[in-house]
DNA sequence: GGTCAATTGAC
DNA sequence: TCAATTGAC
């Protein structure tokens, strides 16, 4: 057979573990091709930090395609009919996205290929579980955690074993005109911020196996404790690579299986596996509450006092607070595109609960600077810290920054790494350097106020206003 | 409709 | 201890 077919890459670039690429390579000679999508441009397209990531993906992938992958930008539908106008291909196959629109986006190119007598064949490349073969026994989606992991998806048929590396023969043909080069997609910012992220990952498909490679052998023992302690290093680390497909979930769900198969580390692996069940979760949700990324599942929320103030918007963003453990958190994201998980939930009920800010405020910040942005993970997550989410946090568990920060970074060394201003600071007072004697902050080099900012709130009262505002909502709905 | 259980806390 | 909610089965 020599008439090509097309792989519409999206967030599965990778090789390995790909089965549009796999099955499109026994049909024929491949074009593959990835498209900046101009038809979704809406308020969740891909993120600066996200772009960034992206643009070193697909460098990477082109390399391992020996520059065989073609780049477009425009409506995706147009795109792939010109393309095989072009070259005569006669079927595209892509790995499923799960998002509400590129879930419209692709049923409509489906219908439309398909009328015009083109093949189309998807496959679940991003997910254990399908969203859609997950219910209870009345058939309705689940809306707790535990249930839905232990007998939605553990009790279903297990996900099928990754696929090897495709025998790929690429179909040679002339650059068509519409195709643009990597620069001319513009996925780096203006602003030389993405450097220094740049610099903090490597960026391909390789790396992510290395690291999941490290993760296993080095990292996974200690994971069950160490997981809460931002300064240990202890996680994997991979979300970015999966939120772009350099590593696919079945990957890492049987080859952590595979190594850590030893006496000792079931449930260190139990504990890993179940954070791919959140992100599981995640998209499950999304998918069934395609209006999460912006509405309350809980609605009882929609009458909450949240209040308006850039200014207080700002003082978080750029991990001016006065509170260590939360400017360190923001800086950490800032300068690498990623933060701890357990810090994610400080500054995330610090922002919601303490500055009373809507947690759209906090997903729209996440999903611009996050290199591991992920649209149901970001809405399930910041919807889970703000109280409205399913299975969410309790209204009144409302995280201390302080006494947190002395549970889990109880020496500082987080903090340390991120607010080189605080580094001499004791560990006594290094979560509460307004506290600290006037000597010890000299000896220290700090001017409160000045090299440092004081608290910008009452953690006391801004928890009671807090719980007064939920009890009110609880009384009047 | 009764029973059981519930990621990641604070005072 | 709080203090009682919500979902799953």
């Amino acid at each position: 057979m020599n008439t090509p077919v097309i792989v519409w890459l999206r967030h599965d670039l990778r090789l390995r573990d790909n089965p549009a690429l796999f099955y499109a390579a026994q049909q024929g000679p491949v074009i593959p091709v990835f498209i900046d999508d101009t038809s979704v441009a809406d308020e969740w397209s891909p993120g600066a930090a996200s772009r960034c990531w992206l643009h070193h993906s697909l460098d990477s992938l082109n390399q391992q395609l020996s520059g065989g992958l073609k780049l477009f930008r425009g409506e995706p539908l147009d795109v792939l009919s010109k393309l095989i106008e072009q070259t005569g291909a006669r079927a595209v196959f892509w790995n499923r996205c799960y998002t509400p629109q590129a879930v419209r986006r692709d049923s409509l190119i489906k219908r439309a290929l398909k009328n015009a007598a083109i093949e189309v064949h998807s496959y679940n490349g991003s997910l254990l579980w399908e969203p859609w073969e997950v219910s209870k026994g009345d058939g309705t989606p689940y809306k707790v955690f535990t249930p839905f992991f232990r007998n939605g998806c553990l009790n279903a048929p297990l996900p099928d074993a990754p696929l090897p590396s495709p025998q790929l023969r690429l179909f040679s043909a002339q650059d068509s005109t519409d195709q643009i080069s990597l620069q001319q997609l513009r996925l780096l910012p203006d602003h030389p911020w993405y450097e220094r992220i740049s610099e903090h990952w490597e960026i391909s498909e390789d790396a992510a196996w290395k690291r999941l490679q490290q993760f296993t052998a080095e990292r996974l023992q200690h994971y069950q404790k160490g997981r809460d302690f931002p300064s240990m290093e202890a996680t994997s680390t991979l979300s970015p690579y999966l939120q772009w497909g350099q590593i696919s979930p079945r990957q890492i769900w049987y080859y952590s299986q595979q190594q850590a198969n030893k006496p000792g580390l079931e449930d260190a692996l139990d504990t890993f596996l179940k954070e791919l069940g959140w992100r599981e979760f995640s998209y499950y949700q999304l998918y069934h509450n395609p209006g999460m990324t912006r509405e309350n599942l809980n609605q009882r929320f929609n009458h909450f006092p949240w209040r308006n103030d850039a200014d207080r918007c700002r003082d978080w963003q750029q991990g001016r607070t006065g509170f260590p453990v939360i400017d360190a958190g923001m800086r950490e994201l800032w300068q690498t595109g990623y933060m701890h998980n357990r810090v994610r939930m400080l500054v995330g009920s610090f922002l919601v609960k303490n500055q009373l800010q809507h947690w759209l405020h906090g997903a729209r910040w996440f999903w611009d600077t996050l290199v591991d942005a992920d649209l149901a993970s970001n809405s399930a997550s910041w919807q889970w810290v703000a109280g409205c989410g399913t299975d969410a946090a309790p209204y009144f568990r409302i995280f201390n920054p302080v006494t947190q920060g002395q549970k889990f970074d109880p020496d500082g060394t987080y903090v340390r790494r991120y607010l080189p201003e605080l580094k001499k600071l004791p560990s006594r007072y290094i979560h509460t350097p307004w506290e600290a004697p006037e000597a010890v902050l000299k000896a220290a080099g700090i001017v409160m106020g000045t090299t440092y900012p004081n608290p910008i709130l009452d953690l006391k009262e801004t928890r009671s206003q807090a719980l007064q505002a939920f009890a009110h909502l609880k009384e009047h709905s």
